[in-house]
DNA sequence: GTAGGGTTAG
């Protein structure tokens, strides 16, 4: 590489002492330059030149874009005396193959057809552009791409066919892609890189078969890109096995294993959770020498990660990958998954530019770490340092603690963020949303925000249904539960979980019975825990006990502690101490640890005076040494949640609080007193 | 001199 630099020097010097002072080959010196990483050479010929012409310019413009540098390459841009269409492509190109300068590129192009004669928009604008709004996924744009090309006649050559296959297909119309492929000669297409676009295209639309069959055929013609395409559109199919056969297959055909084709097969092994093969990978990868690349130390992390080995991946992320965020953001994820949040905020502390994935990663994490305070606090962090507006799935972990901590007013905050922000609001919003007013006990703006929203799906349809059931709109709940299914949506396990439950708090015992063996029936759904605990309750509330008993004794499932607390509840509403007793010894069997259980059987027997059988529960609670959860409130001042129980006196504004109530007692003591005078 | 296909994290 030295001695190039020094060849190149020599040669430049040449041109600018007289010797070839030749325009021609000191544009291809820049060229040069450019393509080596020269730019500091490629500027200081550039200023030396006596004469420059519009190649000269556009050497020099590529030459800044290469090295990313946009300012300079705007700059060369605007002071060009001359331009061609190739200076306009370039930038054009490089703005569009840039994060965060599309824009440039759009407005770039629609000046380009206001310039002279000399300018013209040809097949490297469009295909340039194709490429753009595929990446922006701007499906109207393409289509009018795609009309311009055959007005101009600039739709047929090999490079428009791929670029136009790829925008339809990315922006999810297959038909569209697959009739550019046929109108281009379909699968007799002598081109690797078509061929490669429509097996991308068949891949991302699940049509495999067709994929094989044409990866089959002209099988001269595959290179490695086309075994990549197969083996990922394998993993992105959920055939991960398949993928890896492939893989194996791909080395004994003589094609070689590169940056791609492993960070695809890692993808398959997190997906697999299978730690042998991953090692087995990583082994490979060492072989070949392929750790540098940030794709596959991260994809290795990623591995272990999900197979749950923070050991190994810790390892090789401290080797390779600490300043990757996508190492660390799977780190966070596995450390959250096993509940280790001080270490997923480690990860999180040992990244100086945080990423909107990461910040989402550390808000799921607290969130399923169940805990919500973090997750506030982190929202607070977030709006002082990030510029960024929190993204949808933000708003959703944030939402889901707000439903947990039944914080409305945050919930409200947050739901004028999304509309203010227009964060745009698909069906996981609008659940979160739906889900946060109906357990914050707001069913009427749960409601409204159901029926104003767009975009639903069953998990929408199921949370609002259950949102009725546990408000009392029973009826309500039914009714949506018809029109869920005039829509076409297909209830699931879930949905039968809400509906029964709307059953059984109104006594519905027909309509309850009609669901229940709709589910299996007419749905093909196996009825869980949940679903039987329904009936139970069902049948007891509405006083049949002899159906909940006959009920219990036909279901096909080992009863666990939820069906047997509620079959215990059961016998309670019906006074029914015989079945009571019998339930007894199985759920302290099954449960035996849980103070909760004591206490509902103890309660049993009390609500029928047996005080007696009550003390004998109690007695062997203490021997087993269960305790019962102590039940806690909390209220919400200022930012701040304040957990309290009965008779607490641990806050440290403890005596200011028990003052404040001994007044307020006091006060409503007095109104008492003088509403009795009166 | 400018353009096309296959790879990561929430």
């Amino acid at each position: 590489m030295r001695a190039l630099k020094e060849g190149l020097k020599f040669h430049a010097n040449a041109i600018k002492s007289g010797l070839t002072p030749n325009i021609f080959t000191a544009n291809q010196l820049i060229h040069l330059y450019s393509k080596l990483g020269f730019v500091g050479e490629a500027c200081k010929l550039f200023d030396e030149m006596p004469e420059r012409n519009v190649y000269t310019w556009n050497a020099i413009i590529n030459a800044h874009i290469k090295s990313q540098n946009f300012t300079a390459a705007q700059f060369f841009f605007d002071s060009a005396p001359c331009k061609d269409s190739v200076t306009y492509n370039s930038l054009i190109s490089g703005y569009a193959n840039s994060e965060g300068h599309e824009n440039m590129a759009l407005n770039l192009f629609v000046q380009m057809q206001y310039e002279s004669e000399s300018v013209k928009v040809d097949e490297f604008t469009l295909t340039t552009l194709l490429n753009l709004v595929a990446k922006l996924r701007v499906l109207c744009y393409g289509r009018q791409l795609h009309s311009y090309m055959v007005k101009t006649n600039n739709d047929s050559s090999r490079f428009a066919v791929t670029s136009l296959i790829d925008m339809y297909s990315k922006s999810g119309c297959y038909e569209d892609a697959w009739s550019v492929f046929n109108g281009s000669g379909g699968q007799g297409v002598t081109d690797v890189v078509v061929k490669n676009a429509i097996l991308a295209a068949c891949c991302r639309k699940g049509e495999l078969e067709l994929a094989q069959e044409i990866f089959s055929t002209q099988l001269e013609l595959n290179d490695n890109v086309s075994w990549n395409t197969m083996i990922s559109g394998y993993v992105q199919n959920g055939c991960e096995d398949e993928s890896i056969e492939l893989f194996k297959c791909m080395a004994d055909e003589g094609f070689n294993w590169d940056v791609h084709t492993f960070a695809t097969v890692l993808n398959a092994c997190s997906t697999l959770k299978s730690l042998k093969l991953g090692k087995e990978i990583h082994a490979w990868v060492l072989k070949e020498g392929m750790l540098a690349s940030p794709f596959i130390a991260s994809g290795i992390v990623d591995v272990y990660c999900k197979c749950g080995n923070m050991g190994y991946a810790e390892s090789v992320h401290k080797t390779f990958g600490t300043r990757n965020s996508f190492s660390i953001t799977s780190m966070i994820v596995g450390y959250s998954t096993r509940g280790s949040m001080l270490e997923a905020r480690r990860l999180f502390d040992s990244l100086a530019e945080k990423n909107i994935v990461v910040w989402t990663a550390m808000f799921s994490g607290y969130v399923k770490s169940q805990q919500y305070e973090d997750v506030f606090h982190l929202f607070r962090e977030f709006q002082n340092k990030e510029r960024t507006v929190a993204d949808a799935l933000i708003v959703v972990s944030l939402l889901s603690a707000c439903a947990t901590q039944a914080s409305i007013d945050l919930g409200k905050q947050i739901h004028a963020h999304t509309l203010r922000m227009r964060i745009k609001t698909d069906e996981k919003t609008v659940g979160a949303l739906v889900d946060m007013y109906s357990k914050c006990g707001n069913i009427s703006y749960a409601e409204s925000t159901f029926q104003r929203a767009r975009a639903k799906d069953l998990v929408v349809y199921n949370v609002m249904i259950a949102g009725y059931a546990h408000h009392g709109y029973e009826y309500e709940a039914i009714k949506l539960f018809q029109e869920m299914k005039q829509t076409g949506l297909q209830p699931d396990a879930v949905t039968f979980v809400a509906i029964l439950s709307a059953c059984r708090h109104c006594g519905l015992v027909e309509e309850g019975e009609m669901y229940f063996s709709s589910m299996t029936e007419d749905y093909a759904i196996t009825p869980e825990t949940d679903h039987y605990a329904c009936m139970l309750d069902l049948y007891g509330r509405s006083n049949q006990l002899e159906k909940a008993v006959a009920f219990f004794d036909k279901m096909p499932i080992e009863p666990d502690t939820i069906i047997l607390g509620t079959f215990m509840n059961a016998c309670k509403m019906n006074r029914n101490l015989e079945l009571a007793r019998m339930a007894e010894n199985k759920l302290l069997e099954v449960e035996g640890d849980n103070g909760a259980r004591y206490v509902q059987l103890a309660n049993v027997y009390a609500s029928e005076g047996k005080w007696d059988e009550m003390r004998r529960v109690m007695k062997r609670m203490r021997r087993k040494a269960a305790k019962k959860l102590t039940g806690r409130s909390w209220v919400h001042v200022g930012n701040d949640v304040h957990v309290f129980k009965s008779g607490d006196r641990s806050h440290s504004e403890a005596e200011a609080i028990y003052f404040t109530l001994e007044c307020l007692i006091q006060e409503l003591c007095d109104v008492l007193a003088f509403d009795n005078l009166i």
